[in-house]
DNA sequence: CATTGCACACTACCATGGTAGTGTGCAATG
DNA sequence: CATTGCACACTACCATGGTAGTGTGCAATG
């Protein structure tokens, strides 16, 4: 493969880094499948680098828990497990309820409200040129712009963090694309009641709207079981 | 120094790991001051050990925001930033509360109840021992114990990493010792509030125990100026 | 004195080699 | 066949050496 040494702006990009992110797409994209073996050597064959940046793009992983280190054993990568979903969309929801009932208070509800809709006008295009990548940069701007106005842009990053845990189970739903017009129906009613300045209803809409994961991952287990981690048979895996 | 080789469990911490450990504590005590120069050479000068862990562990604290790091410059001691313990506070009375309220929830409120009432208890005891530390721990254990009834304890090891944060500033109060007695007070009437099943109660008494450290703040700000950063100071610093 | 150029110092970063420690499979033994 | 022991393989981990790239201070120049 080629890493692309270039960066976006001047400076190549540390090696680590690369390995790391090219690692995480392909766990993110099921190109690397759950349990599958990664070692210092298989990674560092496999991505033409040397160990040293191997290993450090490895003990990254295993501290976002996209990989298991078994001491001595090996590393894997992690299966999807769902108390590692339940603890991000956890998160996840409180920070966003918080953010918003403080985005909320803060005075700017309708110049807030005029960039939700703008967001939710560019969603609906992207929709017709079936732009999906464009879509989802756009829904990330969209909760984006309820940090700004709530004045903590910097819990951004560590919701993007949870968010690209959740994604992996995401990639794995069957409906490959997920229904892009119902995701703008509920940003649209989270506008409104913003909108109508109802706190209580907005937070309500907000956590259905972050709870809609859940309704595809039955599927999706029943589908791949096997990359989901089950007691039983993770204890087989590992002996 | 002699660094511990030895481990709790059998095998060895790793070298990057105990060099981390030290480093960071160092920091939350003040023995290495904002803005004072941290490199892969200075590190491993200082604590014995060959590059490689040294630069782990830089690398790690970076990512904690610990230490800045200014390419091609060296890395440096951050300085008290209130942009990160803004941050840290708003994302730990999101999650504190959304545990406190899902606790409350989970019809195991008396029990609950109780189990915070003992900690409280050996609190007390710890204050007329004047044993601080394990005032302190007894005090994780009661937000714990409302993680665990919350059905969310996976969460806890990211709220410690939020309150490790805001330990540095904490430690660097004049009045060495909080007011434990004060800190006593407000977990009863959390508790109490709890057990009154008041949820709106429960969670105001919460935050305004959360925010406590805010007290502190301007007095640590006026007497240690040259461990925050000033926008203008900064600029010269970095020069 | 002010500018410029350049050797040097230092940084972040990576490659390579090597070590202690643990699991594994097979041969030797019962 | 079942157990045991042991050489081998593989792992996590670390030390060392080296390189490209940037800043710095001083000498040369105006």
């Amino acid at each position: 493969m080629a890493l692309l040494k270039s960066a976006k702006s001047g400076r190549p990009m540390p090696l680590a880094r690369q390995v790391y992110d090219e690692l995480h797409k392909r766990i993110l994209r099921f190109e690397l499948k759950p349990y599958q073996v990664l070692s210092e050597a298989s990674v560092s064959e496999m991505l033409g680098v040397s160990r040293t940046p191997a290993r450090e793009a490895l003990t990254k992983l295993a501290e976002n828990k996209f990989v298991d280190v078994v001491p001595q054993r090996g590393s894997r990568v992690a299966p999807l497990r769902l108390e590692d979903l339940d603890r991000s969309q956890f998160m996840r929801e409180a920070l966003e309820v918080a953010l918003l009932r403080r985005a909320m208070s803060s005075g700017e509800g309708a110049a807030m409200v005029k960039g939700l809709r703008k967001e939710i006008t560019l969603q609906r295009t992207y929709v017709t040129f079936e732009d999906t990548e464009s879509f989802y940069a756009s829904d990330e701007a969209f909760h984006g712009l309820i940090a700004e106005y709530a004045k903590q842009p910097s819990v951004l990053p560590e919701i993007f963090r949870l968010k690209d845990h959740m994604d992996r189970f995401r990639h794995l739903m069957v409906s490959a694309v997920e229904d892009l017009d119902t995701i703008i129906k509920q940003h649209i009613a989270i506008a409104d009641a913003i909108e109508a300045g109802d706190e209580a209803l907005a937070e309500e809409r907000m956590i259905k709207h972050l709870r809609r994961i859940f309704d595809y991952i039955d599927e999706a287990r029943d589908k791949f079981p096997d990359y989901f981690e089950q007691s039983a048979e993770h204890a087989r895996a590992a002996r």
